[in-house]
Parts: structure tokens; sequence; C-alpha cells
DNA sequence: TTGAAAGCGGTACCAG
DNA sequence: CTGGTACCGCTTTCAA
């Protein structure tokens, strides 16, 4: 395969009648060059239409200035408002997003491995890693951010929502106005974050001595939502008068379960409450009652802490922890 | 700045007692290494946790196995989904995604110089590119492939569906079960993929001798319908009996704002249509009636079309042209 | 099959 | 401020 015919700095320079090290340092910010010369560099780079090969750049500089992505489940409701914000965010700093894609957490292992051969500046991470994967990163001084993972041990970085506080909050308030039997659609199982929410909320209802809940799988999913109703319809002995969903997009599934299958109003008959705050919870058809994640302070913190670390690799390790934002929309009573 | 600590093949080499070429030559597939040569390799790599240098290569291959996929607005809720699916091909065919999210079509222009200058090997770009702007990626011989948009000109290749075909099928069926008074919800005038369903949608309402239509601009969001339906209902002089919406998102405004803003059943007393085939679009709430574009076989054909492409640059361009599948769902008589 | 050496397209340091 | 030169880490001839 023959290469490409694109022109390097060094024809630039030959058509500019200047040295090769007069064009590299037209285009490096902060170097001394005189008027007229940069004038000659500018006017032939124009002319051939030269950019400088950044890969090479980065070969000598080690610094790529691209970060890795790693996201799980784009089509999660969730996700692509987050993917959008980093980008736009480091595409601001001159930062380039690269984009790995996983959709079962067992790919990840594969993916780390380009990861790394790319030389990113720095990985965020929205999926699991194991602490031998973070330790690579560790080995190599490359900063790693986890979205909403956080590690129990202070390995790495991480911003995320209080996945906890925020279900907190909610059960309470629904314990508070006075509902007694409640239902509780769960996420994955190996959601770190399904269980967080899980586990807080159910520790809040025995706080309160409410024992009468019960627990069906929704998987994050509208269907998953669907199908959990369903079951919960009719094999639960009694109907409860709340249900907590994991996320938004599982209290969705139950509310128009609920309204088309079963016939029961939302939120008069059964309180439904959800989490994320993603966008079609506000939909009139749903007015979620949420817990709406801060999605762009939490992607510009992640940025932040990104090139702070960039910069300085020594940095120690952080989390910062945003609350989330209760939202009272109207499928709940509270 | 001090360089990073990452071991390099010289490193490797020295450890396993075999020259630098050695080394370079087990990492790439098809070379000569005997099986005792490779062993030593193999295993001072994993010592060292060695790892090659993506960007050294490229420099020298003239390939980053990187491609660019240039998105303008991602919390569209049908994008997320061609991303996702974009970057499993790729990954899968062993080439990297870099992602470069717009949000205003101005930004374009800077963006365009970034890409070039990571010598990604193809570009896929669901935004309007100027012919200037096309012919930057002709004259380096990097593979441009639309996504949705196709140029008038022959200039470029591309994947798209054929918007007009589904939007005259749409608006066909609605005039033969008998509607007579339309209302359209249009997109953003500087959307291609808009005015095309648009055209095509007039177009067919006139061959029949429609001509009681009024058009109200609903931005192709949940919001922007919703504005202009209380608008259409406000001032328009009749209620339509149909109401085409120029994406899902806008139908699901349109449907939300009759039913609870105007107490308007649907499709009982107003018929609503969209276009995209979302993932909300088939809950129960909207279940809509709509045309689904084939996302996976689009982006899958992209991802063939490129591969071709960026190993054989000469190819001529090609326009692939999908055609949607009609949904019937429950939103339209029909 | 193997190792030596010449680049790929830049940056950075150096003396002038 | 400028040009010369030694790399960055890898691939790829070319001889041995």
């Amino acid at each position: 395969m023959e290469r490409k015919k694109t022109f390097t700095s060094y024809d630039v320079a030959r058509l500019a009648g200047v040295s090769q090290s007069a064009v590299s340092r037209c285009y490096k910010s902060g170097a001394s060059v005189s008027k007229k010369t940069r004038d000659k560099v500018e006017k032939a780079a124009k002319k051939l239409g030269y950019q400088p090969n950044a890969l090479a750049r980065s070969l000598i500089t080690a610094r790529s200035n691209s970060v890795a992505v790693i996201i799980s489940n784009l089509t999660n409701l969730y996700y692509p408002e987050v993917l959008a914000q980093l980008s736009q965010y480091f595409s601001e700093k001159g930062m380039r997003v690269l984009l790995f894609a996983v959709d079962t957490e067992s790919q990840v292992d594969g993916v780390l491995g380009q990861v790394l051969q790319y030389q990113v500046d720095g990985v965020i991470a929205a999926v699991k890693l194991t602490l031998e994967q973070i330790k690579k990163f560790e080995d190599r001084e490359t900063p790693l951010i986890f979205y909403n993972r956080h590690i129990n041990s202070h390995a790495a970085s991480a911003v995320c929502c209080d996945q906890a506080d925020g279900a907190t909050v909610l059960t309470q308030k629904l314990i508070d106005f006075g509902h007694k039997k409640f239902a509780y659609i769960s996420g994955p199982e190996d959601s770190m974050v399904g269980i967080e929410r899980q586990k807080a909320t159910l520790t809040t209802l025995e706080k309160s001595d409410i024992s009468d809940y019960t627990i069906w799988n929704g998987d994050f999913s509208y269907d998953g939502a669907t199908n959990a109703t369903c079951k919960l319809m009719n094999e639960a002995k009694q109907k409860p008068d709340a249900i907590i969903c994991a996320n938004d997009v599982s209290a969705i599934g139950v509310i128009d379960t609920l309204r088309y299958e079963y016939n029961i109003k939302v939120p008069e008959d059964i309180s439904v409450v959800g989490f994320d705050g993603v966008g079609p919870a506000t939909w009139a058809s749903f007015n979620l009652t949420t817990i709406r994640q801060p999605v762009k302070r939490m992607t510009k913190a992640a940025v932040e802490m990104m090139l702070e670390r960039i910069d300085t690799p020594s940095l120690a390790n952080e989390k910062r922890v945003f609350s989330g934002i209760f939202i009272e929309g109207n499928s709940a009573k509270i």
C-alpha cells in the first residue's frame, strides 16, 4: 500500500524557504518566531493545505491529547448525555475523545489493551474494572477516573452521584407520606449503581420498621420493568402502594404497565418513583418523581480532575460525590 | 514534564536477549519468527507489561486504525444507537472511533482541522459539510462517508435512509384511510433530513389534491413539538385530523400535548405519526405509528464501505439508500 | 530466521 | 531568532 501524499513540515519549509524547525515552531504556542518567518510559513502551509501530524507530535511529546472513554451500554438513556458533555468539554480543552463502547463487561479486558496502545493521556471509565486492571493504569501513570462506579478501595479517582443518599431521600419521602406497602424494581445484579440504590432503599424502609416489601428484577430496562410489573401484579399477595424503581426507564415501564395493562392510576392508586432524571422523565405522560443526577456538573468535574492529573500525574486520588436533585413530578404522592 | 516510564520494544528485546526487530516481528501478523524467539519475547513482554505503541506504528505504516465520527446532536434520541453500533462494528475490525461531537454546525470547521491532524483513516460524518470541506478529504484521499446526509452532487459516499419514501408511505396511508385535514410539525430549517421528509409529505398531499394543511415548527424536539401543538390548537382555524411529525420525539410531544393539554384522544380524535423508530416510540404510552430507520443495517453498511475504501482509496463514491420500515403502532388510524 | 540501519513526521536542544 | 541534529518507538528493507 502506498503512502498517502500528504504534505509534511519539510515540504512547507522548502516552499517557504526556511528550515523545518522554523515550521515546527510556528505550530507550537509560545515559540519565538519572527513575523516575517511566520508569514512565509503560513502562506506556504495554506498553499499546501498542511496540517501537522498529531501522531508524530505525540510520539515525541509523549502526549496524545486524547482520552479514552469506556462506556458499557450506550443505549441506556442516561449515557448519551454524559458522552456528549464529555466530548464537548474535552474538545474545548483541545483534547479528543477515543470512544470504547463495550456491551458486555467481559469485553472490557480486550479493550483495555487497545486503550493502552493508543497512548491515551487518561481514561474515563463508566464500567467496572478489576483491581488488576486498575493497577495497569497506575503502573503507567495514566490517570483513571471512574464515572459513577466507585471502587471500594482508594485505588482510583472517581466522580459520582450519591446513589444511597438519593435513594434514601426518595424512600423517606414515600414513608413520610404514609405509604406502607412497597415494591422495588431492581437493576441488573452486577450493576454497582443498582446495588447501592437498592441497598439504601431497603435500609431506609427497615429503619422505619417497614418489612412489607417485595423485590422484582427490572434490569434497568423498559421491557424488564414491564415483565417485573406483571409478575408483581400476578404473584404478589397484595398490591403495593408505592413502587420504587432502580432507574427512570424502569419507572416508565412500570407506569405504562400499570396504566395500560392493569388499569391502575399513577399516582392515585400506586406511587412510582425513578432515579436518574433522563429526558423522557419530564414528558407529560410520566412526569416522574425522581432524583436527577447533575450530569453537567459531574462530567465537568471529571474533565477537570482529568486535566489536573494529566498535568500532575502524582496527584492523589480523589472522589467527588455529588448529591442528586430531588425532582417532584407527579408520579408519586409525596 | 518528564516522560512516562513505559517500556519499549528495546526494553523487551534486551530482556529477551534478542534484537528489537525480532520483538517488532512478534507483533506483526504473518511475520516469520521462530517459536523459540517468540517464546522468549512473549515472556519478556509479559514480564514488563509491554504494549506496542500504536502511535509509533501508525507513524510509519501511515494507518492509524482509527475513524473519526462527527455527530452534531448526540442528545437526539436516535444518534446514541448509531454511535454504539458504529463503535461496536469498528471495534470488531480492530479500529477505534474518535468521537467529535459538535453542537452547532458552525463548530464543524474547527473540528475538521483536528480530524485531519489525527491522521484518521476515514471519516463518518453525520453533519453537513461544504463542498470545500469535502474536497479537503478528497485531496488527502481520506474516505468520507455521510450518514443520513446526502449531498446533491456525487462528491461523497453516503449511507442513508430513504426519507422521502418513508414520508410518502406514511402520508399516503393517512390519506387512503380518509384523513382530510393535515398538520405538519417540521424539523429545524437547516436539517436536510427534515427538509426531505417535509417535502415528500407535502408533495404526497398535493398529489391527492389536499391543500388543507398547515405547517408548524417543532424543531425535532419534545418541547418544540409541545409549543407547536399549542400554537396549532390555538391559532389554526380548524383542528386537523392527522398530524405528521418530522420525527418520533416530536410526535411524542404532540401526543402528550394533545392528551394532557387539550384532552384530545389519539388516535380517535387525531392521528399522529412520527419518523425514526426510536426506543420510546414503542412504549405503551405512545405506541407510535412510524417509519423505523434500519439503523443496524445502515451502520453496518457504513462500516463496510469505510473498510473497503480504506483498503482501496480509489474506489468510486457510492450511495447506499435503505428503505425505512413501516411500523404500525396505535397512534394513527390507518 | 535474524540483526543492523534507515526512516515515518515531528519536537527540543544546541550553537550561531 | 534561526538552522542543524539527535531523538520519540516502531516498521521495513537488506545482508548475513
